[in-house]
DNA sequence: AAAAAAC
């Protein structure tokens, strides 16, 4: 095996490498630092796929909260050191300026000193990246975005495609504030004003040419102000896809990312593209590896180890749909508001509303988003809860993903997420993604599963076989006490 | 209507 990677043209780095490492770059593997008298059986292990050299690294460096493994993938020559300061990235000063004063950042994350180099060193590569949820991946390709502008240039030289207006205006706030201090320029390219109300005939407004120099928007949105000449691409350096391994495969999505990234490829071959997500499954990481460039680079994490260790997950068996109810308001709610935010998963748009009906009915205010509502009751309803003015927010799917917000440490799942055209599936992305909306950075959480019937069982023992983990049930839906010893032993009392 | 984007 050592005799084809060396054979091989590619060489292999370890994201645990200091710099010491980069004179042993050559070399096949490298030994772990902080590794003891085993050290013969801590050597990074490599397996060759295709051109590909796969780098299991370890990483002991950073106080992330999750210590599992990424496996670094690298194709081409380019040697990459991890960063273990800001400071080595050679961002411009301002830029610094805004991680530690805006930010408040003292050193990298682990998937940002990972990620950083290779997206900030030349050649620019492609780059397919996979961290856990609530490990700063926003950061990485913001920060990606704004090195590489140049500020002297006042048309677009950076897009970021995201899934819902909410995730494009989310990443805007970052990108705004980590930019605060370096002029430059950001707009958001989503469907203004309307939610789903029907035009009213009234004549379009005549748009002038986007210049700002970076735009972040929703994939509709940006496809159609390039085919109508708004928003140039000559400039382009580098293209993000936020939820990437969703843009990447839902109807609708597919369609317009794979039809916007053709476009710049064609006028624009050379610009850099990122891929980021917490979940990449096995189909969509072979079409994301298919689209980008020839040499890229890769990031991915086992999905055993993509479950969040600071996030305590339950299931509860409930008789019916009354039950649920009852446990969402006098078991879980009772003291989870002591702890913090909530988020109640469901299905439909339609049990959103019958669920909040019904919380309301019982005495019990909840607000409710999904994708019916008009744009600006959206944003209020978001506004309201990421300023702690509700404490309990009842969503479809629409904040599945991103969505991000310190004081969630509650999360349950009124349905449990399947997939649409197989509803005995369960959709164990969206699980993953639903329970990352709690313990963002490493905080505590806990996530309740409600479960009334025997097909929700049987979905709830593929998503425990799926990651591998057992999930806790509570012992009796009717017994206070259970739950609160839940809530304690998540640390959450 | 699974939900989401958007013409």
């Amino acid at each position: 095996m050592a005799a084809t990677a060396a054979d091989s043209a590619t060489s292999t780095i370890s994201a645990a490498d200091t710099t010491a490492h980069l004179a042993d770059l050559k070399h096949d593997a490298v030994e772990e630092p902080s590794s003891s008298s085993k050290s013969e059986e801590k050597i990074a292990s490599e397996i060759e796929i295709g051109n590909l050299t796969i780098n299991e690294s370890n990483n002991k460096f950073f106080h992330d909260p999750e210590s599992s493994n990424i496996k670094t993938i690298t194709s081409g020559d380019t040697p990459y050191a991890s960063a273990f300061t800001f400071e080595e990235l050679n961002l411009l000063p301002e830029l610094l300026k805004g991680l530690y004063v805006e930010m408040k950042y003292e050193k990298p994350s682990k998937i940002q000193a990972i990620s950083l180099p290779m997206i900030l060193k030349p050649p620019y590569l492609d780059l397919i990246a996979q961290a856990h949820n609530g490990s700063g991946k926003t950061a990485c390709f913001t920060l990606g975005m704004l090195s590489r502008i140049d500020p002297k240039l006042k048309a677009p030289q950076a897009f970021c495609i995201c899934r819902t207006r909410e995730l494009a205006i989310q990443n805007l706030e970052v990108l705004r504030k980590m930019g605060k201090y370096s002029g430059i320029t950001s707009e958001c390219a989503i469907r203004a004003g309307f939610g789903n109300e029907i035009h009213t005939g009234k004549k379009q407004t005549i748009r002038p040419p986007i210049t700002s120099q970076i735009v972040i928007g929703t994939p509709g949105t940006i496809r159609h102000r390039i085919r109508a000449n708004k928003l140039s691409l000559s400039y382009l350096k580098i293209l993000v896809l936020d939820e990437a391994d969703h843009m990447l495969a839902e109807d609708g999505f597919k369609d317009d990312s794979v039809h916007i990234i053709n476009k710049i490829r064609c006028v624009n071959p050379q610009c850099q593209v990122l891929f980021f997500s917490a979940t990449f499954n096995e189909t969509v990481k072979e079409f994301a590896a298919k689209i980008v460039k020839g040499n890229h680079n890769q990031l991915f994490v086992k999905k055993e180890e993509l479950s969040l260790q600071s996030v305590k997950q339950y299931k509860v068996n409930c008789p019916d749909e009354l039950a649920k109810v009852m446990v969402i308001k006098d078991r879980i709610l009772e003291f989870g508001e002591r702890v913090g935010q909530t988020i109640i998963f469901v299905r439909t748009r339609n049990s959103a509303i019958t669920l909040h009906r019904i919380l309301v009915e019982i005495g019990y205010d909840v607000t409710t988003i999904q994708g019916a509502l008009k744009q600006e009751d959206r944003d209020k309803i978001v506004k309201e809860f990421k300023d702690g003015l509700t404490q309990v927010l009842i969503s479809t799917d629409l904040l599945a993903r991103g969505f991000d917000q310190d004081q969630v440490n509650l999360v349950i799942n009124y349905d449990l997420p399947v997939k649409h055209n197989h509803p005995t599936e369960p959709d164990c992305e969206v699980y993953m993604h639903r329970i990352g909306r709690a313990g963002r950075f490493g905080r505590k959480g806990a996530v309740f599963n409600l479960l009334c019937s025997d097909a929700d069982k049987t979905i709830m023992t593929k998503i425990e076989n799926h990651f591998g983990t057992e999930i806790a049930e509570v012992p009796d839906w009717r017994n206070e006490k259970d739950f609160v010893v839940a809530l304690r032993s998540a640390g959450l009392l």
